[in-house]
DNA sequence: TAAGTGATCTCT
DNA sequence: GAGATCACTTAA
């Protein structure tokens, strides 16, 4: 069962939309072969007020694309080497997003982004359909009790309140499994 | 543990 | 234009 994820997918609150997204499978389109890798580890960020979140600092040229439509890709360069692959989520016009920090093949938000070959000409493409890059959900089902909750990941910077929200969400080690 | 790397933002 | 700041990785 291959089922790409759609608009309504990633149209719900970007805490609920995270953690769905863990068992799901990035697949990308490379010439005529397509790569593809099981997520394990997500991050949310929500809206205009999360101080971790790029839209805090206002809608500018690098961040306006956290404003498009649920299901828009947000990717960007961080310490001048590594792309950093983001889903926006919840609402057009409400800046939140998910960032895929690990998949069974690739640990780290860099790496993943590496493995995928992955850089800025895939910034602002739409997720929902079969080109360039998409997410599918194989059928496997993740249980609640197999997601880990912690803080977020590089984000000290955010005070005391944001940088401590439970906003990351990996997959237990044991279900990892291909 | 710290260097490497470059886009972007915040002052002048 | 200069300086600081990063949602990180790697090698040591």
């Amino acid at each position: 069962m291959k089922n790409i994820l759609g608009k309504s997918f990633f149209a719900r609150p970007v805490v609920e939309v995270a953690p769905d997204m863990l068992g799901k499978y990035i697949v990308c389109s490379a010439g005529n072969h397509e790569v593809y890798s099981k997520i394990i580890e997500v991050e949310a960020y929500d809206g205009p007020y999360d101080l971790a979140c790029h839209a805090s600092k206002g809608r500018t040229k690098k961040t306006e694309v956290l404003w498009s439509d649920p299901g828009t890709l947000y990717v960007y360069l961080v310490y001048g080497m590594h792309w950093m692959l983001n889903v926006v989520t919840t609402a057009k016009d409400y800046p939140a997003a998910v960032l895929i920090r690990a998949t069974v093949d690739a640990v780290g938000p860099g790496r993943v982004t590496k493995y995928f070959g992955i850089n800025k000409s895939l910034h602002g493409k739409i997720a929902t359909t079969r080109s360039g890059l998409w997410f599918e959900d194989r059928g496997e089902l993740i249980s609640k009790n197999h997601i880990l909750r912690t803080p977020r990941i590089g984000v000290d910077y955010a005070g005391p309140v944001w940088a401590k929200k439970p906003y990351r969400f990996v997959l237990d080690t044991k279900n990892r499994l291909q």
